[in-house]
DNA sequence: ATTCACAGACTACACTTGTAGGATTACATT
DNA sequence: AATGTAATCCTACAAGTGTAGTCTGTGAAT
């Protein structure tokens, strides 16, 4: 798998989420796991999955009677360059401040806080 | 302060930090501010006051000198917003897959991890 | 009073993104 | 073999973004 160099947008997004599920896929397949949450034409998801191509982020398998596609970057890059975009914007870079304010502010259960306790003191005994 | 009705934009993010950080300034106290962490041209950071004030998240007040402009819009929401934003289109949405994520990838340190612990215990005592 | 430099208004321009449409090719069915 | 339907390829187009530039007026300095 490739590093990430490129920006894949909102939209993208959700075409890469699909072949990071389950891949190689067919424009078919992945329109109708795409179409269970958006109602998008048909031709839109195509047009996505040929930005992603051209992107470097997808490849094709041309031998099929149809072609395949499949990712080329590594979902875990992808979400790690994502959120560091995000906390630089929105939280400076600062990691801490982000969770900090998260934990602050946001509706969390009781169950979840356990959970994530439980994650936090596994994080300590490693 | 008015609800975020608009999108920022990452680099319109910059200009609204500096204003949510002291306001309100006058747009050559507002490039003097971006300008030590951006190179923008003095114009860039104009049209992207205008912008701001177009869209709504920024006011102008007209009867100075020079005009002084201040934030409409609340830091917490468009955080919030920029959040939820980017929790959905990552995490599809699931606040504890992220948070468990990040906790179990991101390089955190032990005395943060610590903090954290304490911030969790804070929200179970309330 | 003249000039200079900056403030503010308006314009620019290429690239990305969301959201498709049309033309062409190729497989599958009659 | 012909035809229809679906798959590919290429094109489109408006709105938003990053990144400025031009023009015009006015206050500050000479």
């Amino acid at each position: 798998m490739k590093k990430v160099d490129c920006k894949i947008s909102d939209a993208e997004w959700i075409v890469m989420k699909v072949l990071w599920e389950e891949a190689p896929l067919t424009a078919a397949k992945i329109i109708e796991a795409v179409s269970s949450n958006k109602t998008w034409s048909p031709k839109t998801i195509h047009s996505l999955i040929n930005r992603l191509v051209k992107k470097g982020a997808l490849g094709v398998n041309k031998e099929m009677p149809h072609y395949e596609f499949y990712p080329l970057v590594d979902k875990k890059d992808c979400i790690q360059e994502e959120t560091r975009t995000f906390i630089q914007k929105v939280y400076d870079g600062s990691i801490h401040l982000m969770l900090a304010n998260f934990i602050k502010d946001e509706k969390i259960s009781e169950k979840e806080i356990e959970e994530l306790q439980r994650l936090l003191d596994e994080k300590v005994n490693e």
